[in-house]
DNA sequence: CTGAAAGCGCTTACAG
DNA sequence: CTGAAAGCGCTTACAG
């Protein structure tokens, strides 16, 4: 490595002491610096290319101005979109982001989040793994600023940016009652986690609201460490029962993904003998021969306002803000009336 | 912010010198302190819940622990998974992980070494842009620890990992070839990247050593920023030529995302009318009506290797390493022998 | 208008 | 076996 060019070495060059070149550089006691010493300076930086050490600048501020991103995992396009939106965000405000991935477990996230104090983040934006609220609990006491994100519990008082899972499950599945669907299964990840609660509640208040049945056999949760197995397996079971679904809702990307590339195997077409509403954009919904009716998550949104609420509250502690957004439902082909296709067939 | 547990606070607690704490915490000069103070220093630093500032310590020892990541994109998949390969890798010996993206910009790319190298990252990982060859340059003059991968400049000698572009399109080329299929054409990004170069050249040695002309009306490019509208005009132009193209390779996996899309739309059918070669696996791929033939990197590979080489380049500068690795050819139905199907149905 | 000095929280060569 | 001291590269309250 190179050399690095100090502060000393500017003030060695120009001839004054490293305190005044710090002001002059940081454009602190303006007005009160001669004009003429202060050029001197500035034109001795740019000619020996000097940038600050923020690591130096960071120790004696206490700022470091990065923000820790913890998620499941960072390679799971929900979670990548939001890095980069998150990470455009930031950069407006001169952050940098630092992110690590927990793979739904609490203990690495706990690692995470102490590895990342010891690089003394200034704040953290989370989305929890599962049976992390006493991490989460403790955060808060520690009043460490950060924002939950797509997941938060309700019994911990913190910042959060959602969407209102029960809703958008409610009208994913309403929406197929109302297209003639009757039998309508869920497959989800069998994780603790409340937006997943939430979800299957709203499934199941819209079943129940429209006198129809619940079935235990129609809900299936799969592990996230086999869903390559498990969905396959976990649709075949819901076709193969005695009285099979005619409608599915996946309320997880990584499980839908992996359901829609199974059922592109299989000899059953969608939405004649079974109609599909997924959670989350996704190539694959869109790809899918009956491009798949979903639940847009407003990502954008999501992940700016989380970055914004974060570093108000770097920059001076706020009253807790907890938000939730609006899901879209976005219709397609794979819902579409029941009986439709086979009328015209 | 509760306050954070120094070193003096427990050289205080145990009344001895913070040198003996950060001695016994580091585990120096082991068994040159007695073990009876060490004990005593280890159990204060337990109950206290300590934890080094690692920003004090970077300052002190030159280094942070951190790697910069830059792509062109983080939140586009090659690079989400590259990341997250990165990120346990990294892990591994402790590292963590500081990624940005650089829009395609030589600029921005600039700009976030700048601010990487201010947070005094140990070493880089960085799929450049285009035209910043003169950035790499420098980066490799100032002797800084950086490994290019997917991408490199063959003008400049520095640490990359990578395919074997040429070769890899060469033979998705010839295995549509020896399929029957005689007007190919290529659609790929507008972008002066030698890996770019390489893919075309690949694509034209593979035409020409089978006799088959090389037009230039088959040869697309499209720019980054309007891939949503581009490609679609692309395929468009290719079909209504006089000469109409029966197979595409697409050399870039958000090209081949969008071109899928929009294929799905339109009546012609693959392979019958248009057989498919693509760069890079892709939920798209794998779930278009007839899967996609493509040409697998190796990920876990490339990423792993571009990790550890850096990592072995921060502890102690090495010779010059520049690894090509081969891609695979995933033969699917969407290169079909032509006519295959017809005789069929 | 400018500078000397303290201090952020560590590590480590040196001395005893 | 242990500690006093210097120093990493900054910022900033204080003094003049």
């Amino acid at each position: 490595m190179v050399k690095r060019i100090s502060l000393k070495d500017i003030a060695k060059k120009v001839g004054v002491s490293t305190a005044l070149v710090s002001y002059v550089l940081n454009n602190k006691k303006e007005g009160r610096i001669s004009k003429e010493v202060a050029q001197k300076i500035k034109d001795a930086a740019k000619e020996l290319n000097y940038t600050a050490n923020q690591i130096a600048r960071s120790l004696k501020t206490n700022k470091t101005f990065t923000i820790g991103l913890i998620v499941s995992d960072i390679s799971n396009p929900f979670s990548s979109i939001l890095n980069r939106i998150i990470e455009d965000e930031a950069e407006k405000s001169n952050y940098l982001v630092l992110s690590g991935s927990s793979d739904e477990s609490s203990d690495k996230l706990w690692k995470l989040t102490r590895v990342l104090q010891n690089y003394q983040v200034d704040g953290f934006i989370i989305s929890p793994a599962e049976h992390s609220a006493p991490l989460i609990q403790q955060l808060q006491e520690q009043n460490i600023p950060f924002v939950l994100i797509d997941r938060y519990f309700p019994e911990i008082k913190t910042n959060y940016v959602t969407i209102d899972n029960y809703k958008a499950a409610y009208e994913g599945v309403k929406h197929m009652i109302e297209n003639g669907y009757r039998q309508i299964g869920l497959v989800g990840l069998d994780i603790a986690l409340f937006n997943m609660q939430e979800r299957r509640r709203g499934y199941m208040d819209a079943l129940k609201e429209h006198d129809l049945p619940i079935k235990e056999e129609w809900i299936k949760r799969v592990k996230r460490e086999h869903v390559k197995e498990a969905v396959p397996k976990a649709i075949d079971e819901l076709m193969a029962l005695d009285e099979p679904v005619d409608a599915v809702l996946f309320t997880n990307n990584v499980v839908s993904t992996q359901a829609l590339k199974y059922i592109n195997t299989l000899p059953i077409r969608v939405p004649d003998d079974l109609a599909i509403v997924s959670f989350d954009e996704s190539d694959a919904a869109d790809l899918f021969y009956a491009p798949i009716t979903h639940i847009k998550q407003p990502l954008q949104e999501m992940g700016r306002l989380a970055a914004d609420i974060l570093l108000e509250n770097i920059a001076e502690r706020q009253e807790i803000k907890q938000v939730k957004m609006e899901a879209k439902l976005i219709v397609r082909k794979s819902t579409e009336r029941k009986g439709k296709l086979g009328r015209i067939l």
